[in-house]
DNA sequence: CATGAATATCGACAATCGTCAATATAACCT
DNA sequence: AGGTTATATTGACGATTGTCGATATTCATG
């Protein structure tokens, strides 16, 4: 449920846009919604979208809230990768029939 | 658009369940059905989705459809998680003077 | 304490989504 | 051709989502 939840939180492309933002380093919320086309309330919900997620992690800083990307997300992300990779050694489980056993 | 579609294929937990059971190797939808708590239907239309979006490869064969790990897919995942890494050496950007710049 | 700035929350709405039952299609077998 | 099996499509439904405007909160500063 936490890869499912991960994967929600980067399922849209306002997120994802922000995520590429993090990218390249912290950000406060208010040079975020500079390069992001939505007002400052759409944009205040996907940060506790992603924050929610463990996709970012906030900063409180007085006035300002500072965005950054979460490194064990990150990591997450990459073994979730890997294991997908290492599956393609794998051979078709004859169970139904369809694969020449017969009956 | 291209990663959205991606995340948002994984972002269900039927789904990601069904890739968990490819990550065991090729598997005909018959036998999936028995691991997954949904109808036939449903099944189907959730392996149409992530065939779409190219996080699963189908193989027809004859009665049978196979399914099984797109392999380039699990690449893009890992590079994701790889850029989404790099980020943590850089730098909090100075903009709106939430960094101790006066204006 | 009053003001203004940065951010968060709330309420509403249209759009999308996950699910199922029913039906259709496609392929194999007598 | 007719029947059976595997899979796909359709239509309907309630639930969730993304968006916005309005409002609330939080904090620094005059």
């Amino acid at each position: 449920m936490e890869m499912v939840k991960i994967f929600k939180a980067l399922s849209d492309p306002t997120r994802l846009e922000i995520v590429k933002i993090l990218q390249e380093g912290e950000r406060c919320a208010c040079v975020i919604l500079e390069s992001v086309p939505c007002v400052q309330s759409t944009l205040s919900h996907h940060l506790k979208i992603l924050v929610e997620a463990q996709v970012i992690d906030a900063r409180r800083d007085g006035k300002w809230t500072h965005y950054s990307i979460n490194q064990e997300c990150a990591g997450k992300l990459k073994k979730f990768g890997d294991t997908l990779e290492s599956s393609n050694s794998k051979e078709t489980l004859p169970v139904c029939g369809c694969t020449g056993e017969e009956e």
